[in-house]
DNA sequence: GATGAATGAGTATTCATTCAT
DNA sequence: AATGAATGAATACTCATTCAT
């Protein structure tokens, strides 16, 4: 994806943009390694060298465009992060009750995560050096969640004893770790039984107690 | 051998009991130091010799009573591990049903995770090489919720909807997320909202599908 | 043969020889340990934790009994080659003619390698910081047969082409590599066509040039 | 790879020539550090880290060169080795008979010994780990000297009673200690008296039994 | 005399990062 | 912009040796 971006800047001279085309080559070729290998062996199993080297590029090269090994995981781990963010907010957008959108929102992360598989066992892989940049991107997701929960906690259409903040977190662990467990092994389960088990605890405790 | 000879020799017992709790004494001093280090800092980020110095020893000595850094580990998440599941069976044991049981376990799990905060952090934190046991520990664990959710399927307590293996690694998710998460801040929730949207997500999809 | 030795001693007090014997014991068993340990590993290859464990006793007692690792190697490999040179001094002593003598010295070595494999490993084996004790014994072991050889270009019996020094070298050279050749695998020629090959070596370049 | 591109951009030819030849630059001087080394200090004598400095480069370079402190050892040994072997080759390629080709091959020995002290002091020294590698070497070499000495007996030039096998283990084992006994000390003996008592043992056992 | 826990210097090896070309 | 050789700090682990009990 950086490299469409890349093709449509119209105001560069076409001098420049070649040398950029070049250079956002060199770059997305090093983002793809390391999302290929962060993915199987984790941040710290993956050495800059050999990002550079499945590249195809010089170990040095690797610091002409990331100032740090973090800074790469980072930029992955947050454009990862956007685009499943895109996803969901999509489906967010179109929903017309919580009720009804919570099946195509968690269709929509299985979706994603089945085509992405790489990245988003980086994002929710284990890594104590990536927990920091893992907490605030999954911080924000729940964030998201917790907003829309407050609101329904306000209308009435949730009961008070469900505290947004706690229940956010708890759903970005269900999902996280059910994806994981998931994609290390897709046979594990259908799609469809992901999909349903997920859906109806995400309605869990969605409605008034009865008592 | 040493056994033997110790029964005949009397004299030699104080010497073998000073030299064991000497022994002990030091060991039990690593493992409270890792565990401390290891909390906060993660498998990767404690050297061993910062586990040998903060327990006030030299650094050999670490490799006296373990074998590895992953050896201790190992030993500190296994046995915190079994305190949990101890903690959570006991709970199970006395349970009635499992809509009355619910309850107590989480607060079980809640207060246990108050009581052993570093060691849980280590089991619930994220770590490449530590993955593997942590994996094996959940994965037991969530095997146990497993067993459990498949009978209320059976006894159409549970809809078949709800896959069981999928159930259980959803609660394992979602309660290590939200404890990790309670944990590192325990002002964001109190701990009654947290055991109050724990159990009434736990309870979620256990009512069979009114429609 | 310490053992023997130590049962011998009748000066000592009944009291003390009772330690004497423990002590003897311990001392014997730390030394058998040890040939059969850098027998097979070396000199580098064997800690002392690895002889004294070998030996049934604790690390500690291995420094009450030799100040050194190397002291018991050397103490090892002295009194083998004492006992080397004790065969071949006795097959000296009883020769008539050097052509006669050379068979059953050869015969004599050949013998002692196979009752001693160990220890013959250990002495011709390769280990720098043996390099200096195996030095000393083969050089005194050079300089024996130097002696004598010294003997026969006087008398005319060699011819003055031969150095002595260097023939005596060359015959500890040859010696030691065909002993510890054969002792890693006896199958690879019988003792017979072993003794047989290295006595007409020895004989040759004694019989004055022809020419 | 390095070298077709390099025949196309002629401009990174300079680049790559720079580059290659303070590699070879390293790499040699690191070579000719650890011959020093190793020849008076053997493989565990020395350091990965003295080689370094005694070569003027830093600790991790060496890594950069050689995969383990054993690769360089063997690298060097079997490069002398290779050197050595030519040399007798070469002599005996040329050599008319037996009798006439035993001299110019000691000399050949002897004169190569002279001019590679140190790197003859690596292969025929003594180390536990370098034993495999001189090991294969000198048995490659002694199995030469097998070959030659087999075709002797099967025509009579030699008395059947001799084994090759234990003939040619023999003369390595003694060329090898003289020519190390005499490096280490070349005032021991003229270099034309070892090459003369080398020569005579070497003729030694060559003519078929009197009786 | 024996024990065995403790010491701590020593060493191989890795890897993020720099920089001359 | 790219290269890749060099750096050197970091670190796990070993082992000869000591010493309080």
């Amino acid at each position: 994806m950086v490299v469409s971006v890349a093709l449509r800047e119209p105001e560069t001279q076409p001098r420049l943009r070649a040398a950029d085309r070049s250079r956002a080559l060199t770059r997305s070729s090093l983002i793809s390694s390391a999302k290929e290998l962060f993915a199987t062996r984790g941040l710290h199993g993956v050495t800059t060298h050999a990002i550079a080297r499945h590249a195809g590029v010089a170990a040095g090269t690797f610091y002409l465009h990331f100032k740090d090994k973090s800074e790469i995981f980072r930029e992955i781990a947050l454009e990862t992060m956007a685009g499943l963010r895109a996803v969901l907010t999509r489906v967010n957008s179109t929903e017309v009750s919580l009720r009804d959108g919570v099946r195509p929102r968690v269709e929509g992360l299985v979706r994603f995560a089945e085509e992405n598989r790489d990245v988003m066992r980086i994002i929710f892989g284990n890594d104590t050096e990536a927990a920091q940049i893992e907490s605030e991107l999954l911080d924000a997701f729940a964030a998201d969640i917790a907003r829309g929960r407050s609101q329904k906690v306000e209308s009435g259409e949730m009961p008070a004893e469900i505290d947004p903040a706690v229940m956010s977190q708890a759903l970005v662990g269900m999902l996280a770790r059910v994806v994981r467990w998931w994609l290390e092994d897709p046979t594990r389960a259908s799609r469809e039984t992901v999909i349903e088990t997920l859906t109806r605890i995400q309605l869990s405790g969605t409605h008034p107690r009865k008592t």
